[in-house]
RNA sequence: GGUCGCAUAGCUCAGACGGUUAGAGCGCUACGCUCACAUCGUAGAGGCCCUUGGUUCAAGUCCAAGUGCGACCA
């Protein structure tokens, strides 16, 4: 297996082996009674887009997690799909139009609808084939599709039954309207701003001649539907002036002055004007006070007839004019300026217009308290718990949630008005004649659904709901959700309160919540500033192994996180690490026999095991348990940082270095095969380890080694044997490497060029004398010796040496001719001096009644036994520097 | 205004239960193509762990206040 190439090639294996599992269906998850479940699903990525990194980390969690739990033996289920994404599906088929110079009336509602099939067809299969590009392991074979025929009878279904329930009703209230996208929008689908604008103070007159109130407004042009002016009750101010009528400036309107305890004395004048069609606040005044609404302006944010000479301007237009009309008949008293926060569009960004208008919506209370309660009383998780918080923040304040959109893409109300009676149907199928009157002429409402109201139902209406399928009674709860924190209000809270109230039982047991992906400046990715990274550009370029790394190095779950293309190098650059370390060992493990089955431990100790044997293996065993438990945690990138560290700074730099001599025929053959059978056992094990997080190179790789089954990604996870714990082995590994380093520093130091050999005296006492005679032959190997004595005795001290102590041995490399005294002295003081302000911390430490009494007897034991060490060391040291010194 | 988060090496970040001479990667310096790997190796430099106070035998870690930055909600 020698002729594998240097370099890892990412592209010629990651189709091949992503084709293999598809072929062999281990993707593919059937209900299995006597199984365990472990199921998530997928946050449908919407049919407008392209991948981006958001995405891309995303589906590597939920790979990584639902990899780990296959191997573990878990029946995993990953429910793939798209979401239609209403709003930004029909806005980008629109665009698409306008270039053809068409709007979407001119093809009116059924071509159009062809349209944006077709759009969907090409999009989601794209989405959809860039996640396979990842390696996302899902269920291929259960793709659904938040319109597709069951998705939308679970919505039909949903909406007739919270009807039936009073949950849905029409109401006629202020809502949230999108002059460009002509819809209205959720409360949560406003972004609100904070933006410059003025205050505009304008002078309102009474009628009765005896003097005039001062209102002040940030939004002048709704004046001209003003129906009352308001003040505090309690305001000494405004006391008498309650009950009298003022004329409106330019309307020349008659209203009341009227008190409500919204207002808030201490904003502008302590007066406002009160415009019931335009804003919410209004609105719930003019209830209070049965005031009438006047409308003035209209979906096109343009002035409605009622204002007569304004009619017809554009809402800011109509501003200027107004602002102008005031100024010059002397009712502006002045302008300040003020910022305010202005409400947005969340997919166009245009100013949302608050509007009078009769609308469906889901009646919030009693479907948040069971959701409420869910959270609250630990059934669901979130993961950082400090969601949980932001979460139960929005859902205990909950409003009503308005769901008819005007758009024409999405799932239809299933309402339907009779023509002859006026009655209101609302049915699962389409019904033949009004119930109440028999007349045939039924209209269906335009109108569509939010697009979260679907989303919402994806955990369950995937599943086959409202049927009562196996795939539900086995797979769902599901158990966990991943996705990012900017979607807790639109999507998991809906999908909590949806799977409470229509399964009964919450949707997910843990919310694992990631951050934002930033670029390298800590910028948000977007669009209009171009800083956004296609991840399909740096699986191209560097594999999605290495992507998928690099998105969980330095990723904690819940915090925003930078990417750069460094960091997909130093991924890339493990890959290659690992690529080339098995390459080593497949090439001395031509003539190696892998055992039949599952490897015992049986195996391993009738193996003639030497101490980097057992080192390795106490280490990989510590490093397994520890992977395990921080992908348990949902650690992921702790998890992958454990095993980043265990391959290159234990498994490649120590172990394999010391086990050459061995492969190479320099040693018994008995020791050639434990060397073979344990960098097998390790390098195997290690990779099952990390397949779940680089699932291409694992495969590969696996695929080459000796006894090797079908495929990685359904091989056992490797429980670790903390009984492969070897501390003996540990610590004297850790004796020879710290020698071995003693020895490079000074050789380093001395300028000793790298292929050289020099001569080594080791000074301790005897037992570490026999440790290290043992390790003879890998002291001289991994310290480029070319002699090496090891005393117990050492009655001359080498003059002209150079001087290192590691782990109570005193270490020296003669180096006649090449040692500069006085640099020696001064490397060895710095040495020294460190060491003497260990010792005092330590001395003032233990000397502490306090800490010897109070701290725990094994931390004291601790402190002490580094006292010992570090007083050998300094002793060590100022005997050298004396000797030095004298010449 | 309310709630939450963050502040550790030049940069990006680890440091779960308070006890390690505070770590990694990148970058930097020196040396080296040593038969797995230059997408590499070896060695090294680099840190009032934001400030102040408190709790404790012991604080980068816990608490409080402050400063700076960020997010969400209003």
């Amino acid at each position: 297996m020698n002729n594998l190439p240097t370099v890892y090639d990412p592209k010629s294996v990651e189709d091949k082996w992503y084709k293999y599992w598809l072929d062999g269906n281990y993707f593919h998850a059937e209900v299995k009674n006597g199984s365990e479940p472990f199921s998530i699903v997928i946050p449908p990525p919407n049919v407008t887009g392209e991948l981006h990194l958001g995405h891309a980390l995303n589906n590597t969690i939920q790979d990584i997690l639902i990899r780990w739990r296959r191997m573990q033996g878990y029946n995993a289920l990953w429910m793939p799909g798209t979401d239609h994404a209403g709003i930004a599906t029909q806005i980008k088929v629109e665009a698409e139009l306008a270039r053809e110079g068409l709007t979407r009336y001119d093809l009116g509602r059924e071509k159009f609808l062809d349209r944006v099939w077709a759009w969907k067809e090409k999009y989601g299969d794209r989405i959809i084939n860039q996640l396979k590009k990842l390696g996302s392991s899902c269920d291929w074979e259960r793709e659904r599709f938040t319109m597709d025929t069951g998705c939308s009878a679970a919505v039909r279904e949903v909406f007739v039954r919270l009807y039936e329930k009073g949950l849905i009703y029409q109401g006629h209230r202020i809502i949230n309207w999108c002059p460009h996208c002509h819809t209205t929008l959720s409360d949560i689908e406003v972004e609100h701003e904070e933006r410059e604008g003025n205050l505009w103070h304008i002078r309102y007159p009474f009628k009765d001649g005896s003097g005039e109130i001062i209102v002040a407004t940030t939004r002048p042009e709704t004046m001209l539907g003003d129906t009352a002016v308001a003040v505090h009750p309690d305001d000494e101010r405004y006391k008498g002036l309650v009950g009298k009528t003022v004329i409106l400036p330019l309307m020349n309107r008659e209203m009341p002055i009227v008190a409500d305890e919204y207002v808030d004395p201490a904003f502008g004048t302590g007066a406002v004007k009160v415009t019931p069609a335009h804003d919410p606040n209004d609105f719930e005044i003019g209830l209070r006070h049965n005031l009438p609404s006047i409308t003035v302006i209209g979906g096109d944010a343009r002035m409605t007839p009622e204002t007569g000479k304004f009619a017809g301007m554009d809402r800011y237009q109509c501003r200027k004019a107004v602002v102008e009309e005031l100024k010059a008949s002397g009712y502006l008293v002045k302008v300040e300026s003020h910022t305010h926060a202005v409400g947005q569009c969340y997919r166009c960004d245009t100013v949302i217009e608050p509007l009078l208008s009769k609308q469906w919506f889901v009646k919030m209370e009693p479907l948040a308290e069971p959701a409420i309660a869910a959270v609250k009383d630990g059934r669901i998780s979130f993961i950082p718990e400090r969601f949980a918080r932001v979460y139960l923040n929005w859902v205990e304040n909950i409003r009503d949630w308005c769901i008819s959109r005007q758009l024409w893409w999405g799932h239809r109300l299933p309402v339907w008005y009779c023509q002859d009676c006026g009655e209101v149907i609302v049915a699962r199928e389409e019904p033949s004649k009004c119930p109440k009157c028999g007349g045939r002429q039924l209209e269906q409402d335009p109108d569509v659904l939010d697009t979260w109201f679907s989303s919402a139902l994806w955990p369950f209406s995937t599943m086959g709901w409202p049927a009562r399928t196996a795939e539900l009674a086995y797979y769902y709860p599901t158990s966990v959700l991943v996705t990012a924190f900017d979607i807790i209000y639109f999507w998991v809270a809906r999908m909590i309160f949806m799977g409470l109230e229509f399964m009964d039982e919450i949707p997910f047991h843990d919310v694992y919540i990631t951050g934002l992906i930033r670029d390298a400046h800590g910028q948000k990715m977007s669009k209009s500033r171009g800083n956004g990274i296609d991840p399909l550009e740096v699986v191209d370029q560097y594999g999605a192994d290495a992507l998928r790394l690099a998105l969980l190095n330095g990723a904690s779950p819940g915090y925003d996180m930078r990417f750069y293309t460094e960091k997909v190098e130093g991924s890339r650059n493990f890959a290659n690490k690992i690529w080339n370390a098995s390459r080593f060992a497949l090439m001395h493990l031509e003539d190696f026999e892998a055992p039949e089955g599952t490897v015992g431990l049986g195996w391993l100790r009738q193996l003639q095991l030497e101490m980097p044997d057992r080192w390795i293996l106490s280490r990989y065993n510590s490093t397994a348990h520890e992977v395990a438990s921080q992908l348990e945690r949902y650690e992921l990138g702790e998890a992958s940082r454990v095993l980043y560290d265990f391959i290159w700074s234990e498994l490649c730099d120590w172990y394999i270095e010391t086990v050459k001599p061995r492969l190479y025929g320099k040693e018994s053959p008995d020791s050639r095969r434990a060397a073979q059978s344990v960098l097998w056992y390790v390098l195997e094990h290690t990779l099952r380890l990390l397949h779940p997080i680089m699932p291409f190179i694992t495969e590969e790789i696996w695929q080459h080694l000796p006894g090797h089954g079908e495929s990685i990604m359904v091989a056992n996870w490797p429980e670790p044997r903390l009984e492969m714990r070897d501390s003996q082995a540990e610590a004297e590994m850790e004796l020879l490497m710290g020698i071995v380093k003693g020895i490079r520093n000074i050789r380093a130091e001395a300028n000793v060029l790298p292929g050289k050999k020099v001569a080594a005296i080791l000074h301790a006492g005897a037992e570490k004398c026999a440790v290290l005679e043992r390790s003879r032959g890998l002291l001289e190997g991994l310290a480029g010796l070319e002699s090496l004595s090891i005393e117990q005795e050492l009655l001359r001290k080498p003059e002209k040496a150079m001087t290192a102590i590691a782990g109570g041995v005193e270490v020296y490399v003669p180096l006649a001719g090449l040692i500069d005294i006085d640099k020696e002295i001064q490397r060895l003081q710095k040495e020294l001096s460190n060491l003497e302000n260990e010792v005092k911390r330590l001395d003032a430490k233990l000397g502490n009644p306090g800490f010897v009494r109070k701290a725990p007897a094994e931390v004291v034991e601790k402190e002490r036994a580094r006292l010992v060490e570090y007083s050998d060391k300094q002793s060590k040291l100022q005997e050298r520097l004396a000797v030095l010194t004298e010449k």
